[in-house]
DNA sequence: ACAGGTATGTATGTTGGACATTTATTGGAA
DNA sequence: TTCCAATAAATGTCCAACATACATACCTGT
């Protein structure tokens, strides 16, 4: 039995993943900034009456994904937000989860999947297979039958899917793992635009012209109808969209293996 | 910087990358397939005399790379290619450095790079400041004065840095985290084409080409240029290109956020 | 008084063993 | 034959001790 140590703090002792949910919610909220060091293992230990071996793992957790160093002997150190490793999906799921101000690495998330998105909507038109298109169909449907529920969750999770899948119809390695890394950042725009939206139905009627495109083998209306989509979600969030200067000349791609 | 960049230099007598190398690569090599299990924890010991923690991060390190997945009182089971964090730097590292027969995975990132790559030209024809330029000009004087030595060591690294520079102008934070999970891909199609390639020159004009298109703000040159480049390396490794299907318009992106 | 090397304390890194938990298998009883 | 309990083996967790690295403080020599 323990003397109610840890009783007026947080449910900090069950789940495996609070110790290192914590630290990162506290480093977000600027009390441990870049520079900064974070208290001692054995601090961490009395404080959350986790082991030290405990202890150890979540913060080499935080290691692995770029947000803190351990100088042997000295400490545990906040790094630049620049050396973050953005693209672990641990870390998307933190900051997603815990980064209310941080609006900027959103942004830029956003900025990314706005640039992409209607490519690979594209390689989805060209590469869908009739399994891909299921998933595609089912999300869509999860999509339309909760799209004027009071809770938003089961929707938003539907509308997470829809996107996913579309990254997985490419056939494409490196689209379909980003596809994980986007996921946190999708469902936090997803969640967002969704509360604010004014007009939900002509978000699905936009999501559904994306769906008929991919099922019909046409790349070019794919591409519109995602940006569309997107249009439509940045439009919800107030980010501006500007147009890229423009290729005389039209973009390659290599053929799929398989 | 990722950890893992430092893992490339291969004294692997008693350095902590060596298990988690030994291991990769014999389930690269076909010694273990997907399904099969690995030696059990104290096996591993006694075979290898480290200790048993040691054993336990080096395991760690695959699961995290999801190569392995652990069934607690059972054993290690090797997963699924699919399965794998393509997008974590290790997993790339470890492909590139043992996956000679394994062109399948290599042939896809190159499939991504030929598609996003011009894109990131363009976007960094428009975005690079002068110190970006700095770097991109040293990476490619280094190739300049290299690139007739025997050793193509040296023009390599240049080639490699040249383009993780391109990247990085774009000032987006997805973009320049992607090009630590690329390195090691491009480094090995970089050295691949380097050493088969009929005329060097050639490609040193291109590149150059390239990095005055991005000096001079020219983003559509830089576009065409980037794929000029791309050209030249598929060719020298026999990879097909095919052209996609054609947007009537143009791609939109969003400003970036300073 | 100042410079430089050394001693020391603190925090992290590593090791080995003991214990707990999970899983598949084996053996026995209805 | 079927179902349940005991067992064995492997992974997961914890603890205590030791080793190493870093920074500070001290101490000596010029």
């Amino acid at each position: 039995m323990f003397p109610s140590d840890t009783a007026a703090t947080e449910t900090c002792m069950n789940d495996t993943a609070s110790l290192a949910d914590q630290l990162i919610k506290e480093i977000l909220d600027g009390r441990y900034q870049p520079g900064d060091f974070i208290p001692k293992e054995l601090e961490i230990c009395r404080h959350s009456g986790l082991s030290r071996n405990a202890v150890r793992r979540h913060l080499g957790a935080l290691v692995n994904g770029g947000i803190i160093e351990r100088i042997s002997g000295y400490g545990s150190r906040v790094r630049e937000f620049s050396q973050w490793h953005i693209l672990d999906p641990a870390v998307t799921d933190w900051i997603t989860r815990f980064a209310g101000p941080h609006l900027e690495i959103q942004r830029e998330i956003l900025s990314f999947r706005l640039t992409v998105e209607p490519w690979v909507a594209m390689m989805a038109a060209s590469s869908a297979t009739a399994r891909d298109l299921v998933a595609i169909e089912e999300a869509f449907e999860g999509m339309r039958d909760h799209h004027l529920d009071e809770d938003t969750a089961q929707h938003d999770h539907c509308d997470v899917s829809f996107h996913v899948a579309i990254y997985y119809a490419t056939h494409n390695i490196v689209w379909s793992q980003l596809s994980h890394v986007l996921r946190p950042s999708i469902h936090l725009l997803v969640s967002h635009s969704n509360t604010r939206t004014l007009d939900p139905t002509h978000s699905l009627q936009n999501h559904h012209r994306l769906m008929d495109a991919i099922r019909m083998r046409q790349p070019d209306e794919a591409y519109h109808a995602a940006i569309a989509v997107l249009e439509d979600t940045a439009r919800a969030l107030n980010v501006d969209i500007t147009p890229m200067p423009t290729p005389t000349h039209l973009p390659l791609n290599a053929s799929h293996v398989s």
